[in-house]
DNA sequence: CGCGACGTTGACCTACCTCAATTGGCGTGG
DNA sequence: CCACGCCAATTGAGGTAGGTCAACGTCGCG
């Protein structure tokens, strides 16, 4: 269950941790791994933070909620990705996290966390990297949701989650995993279910895309891409590679090229 | 020029930076200030960080643009706040940023930088709590943008502006200064200028604001902070005391608490 | 077989957009 | 001191993308 990450962060870390680190992480998830039923909540906005969690498998959600029950999803976790820094870093925590569909999630507490972070000297870096990565997707959801139209909308974010599963563009077409439902997809798009629905069908009528059994097939990458003017560069998923020196230029003072 | 911030950041500098790391720090900035005029773009997105900048006086604000033009406004950088940390951490940035107005920044190029970060052992972790911080925020942004009307937008944002500007959430009323013309105030909030201007004046005829001479006056915070269903947790006004210290347990392991 | 979760459809509505002037304040040059 | 030009705010009229409400269809599962 945790060793099948098909998903850039964790291959990041399999690839940047050493042997031993890796291993002290995976062993560490595996033994703190919980199961969470769809739609249940995970952390509670408000919270203190009490782990550092890292999603194993299917997908969760962060979101927030305006005191009437609007409610809006801002990010997705996919697996391999930890959920947050909060542990490290806030007194509270200011949005709420909850399960996609049926999820497993690795939650590691503060005592464990820290030996682990002493283990895996590389580890605070990459998950500070992951964290800068997570701010820019933030970003260009801010810029999906108050500019692009209802047919953008929808195809850039399907032209995300492809790519952070792929970690890098494809030509031609291909296929990964969807879990939302077109409920969520009108929540992660500030979009109204019927309305998603009418797009998806759009983009269906297009030959655009194509979903099914929690599937997202995409015959051309590139058509869809151009319906949203998809443009990969904010999931830096080059530059991985010299994430960890340079987060360790940052908290060492060294400087470099 | 340096020295007046009344904003958030450089107050908490001051407060968690010891005097002679103060000192070096306000040298810094005042060594490599330079002047923008209004609109000048200061990073265009798809370029190499080349410098650590931090807001000295006016506003700085991060903004997106769509290949055809359509333009997001994506966050604003105010007095004592450092724009962003790409210099250590992405190979190219992925927005622009440019001068709401008249600006006053100090860049600090890599090998200043680095030194800098060797004479104050805290500003790391008090740059990365920065992050943070303004990642929070744009997760309220998103939220903004997603599920709430005009009226919510304009109010949210100007209510998010005052708080960032006082530090404290404040009972009664009170005034602070606001940058944006109206037409940015619509590239913000993913609304059309035209639209803001009818729905600023509903604000006033509300007697919830009045704008004057780029200075915005409150005179009852809570109706506005009601109208917008405003809750600053997400600015951790709080919680800044112990960011050090936090950020710390994360890169050395240090259990606590 | 019946129930619950999702997807789909139709009819109608409205918040916000678009386009196109017009107004007002202010700095600058004559 | 006035005239001009620029920039931001304002106004009006008309249009539309997307929302709302209320069924209905479909599929999987207990």
């Amino acid at each position: 269950m945790t060793g099948a990450y098909s998903v850039t962060f964790g291959r990041i870390l399999n690839r940047l941790l050493s042997s031993a680190e890796w291993m002290a992480w995976e062993a560490s998830l595996a033994r703190n791994a919980r199961d969470y039923a769809k739609g249940t909540d995970i952390v509670r906005e408000g919270e203190r933070p009490a782990a550092l969690r890292v999603v194993l498998s299917g997908w969760a959600q962060k979101y927030k909620q305006l005191p009437d029950g609007r409610r809006q999803i801002l990010a997705l976790v996919l697996p391999g990705q930890p959920c947050d820094l909060d542990l490290f870093t806030v007194g509270r925590t200011d949005h709420s996290l909850s399960a996609v569909r049926r999820l497993t999630v690795a939650e590691i507490g503060r005592q464990e966390a820290g030996s682990l972070l002493r283990q895996c000297p590389n580890l605070a870096q990459l998950l500070c990297w992951g964290e800068i990565v997570t701010a820019a997707i933030q970003r260009e959801w801010t810029i999906n949701i108050g500019q692009r139209n209802a047919i953008e909308r929808v195809a850039q974010l399907m032209c995300e989650i492809f790519a952070r599963q792929h970690g890098i563009p494809v030509s031609g077409g291909g296929e990964c995993d969807f879990l939302l439902t077109q409920g969520q997809l009108a929540e992660a798009t500030g979009l109204t279910q019927v309305h998603v629905n009418r797009t998806v069908q759009q983009l269906r009528r297009r030959c655009a895309v194509e979903l099914r059994n929690l599937r997202l097939f995409i015959p051309d990458f590139a058509e869809l891409a151009g319906i949203a003017a998809f443009n990969a560069n904010y999931l830096h998923l080059d530059g991985t590679d010299r994430a960890v020196e340079r987060v360790t230029a940052l908290f060492r003072g060294i400087e470099r090229d």
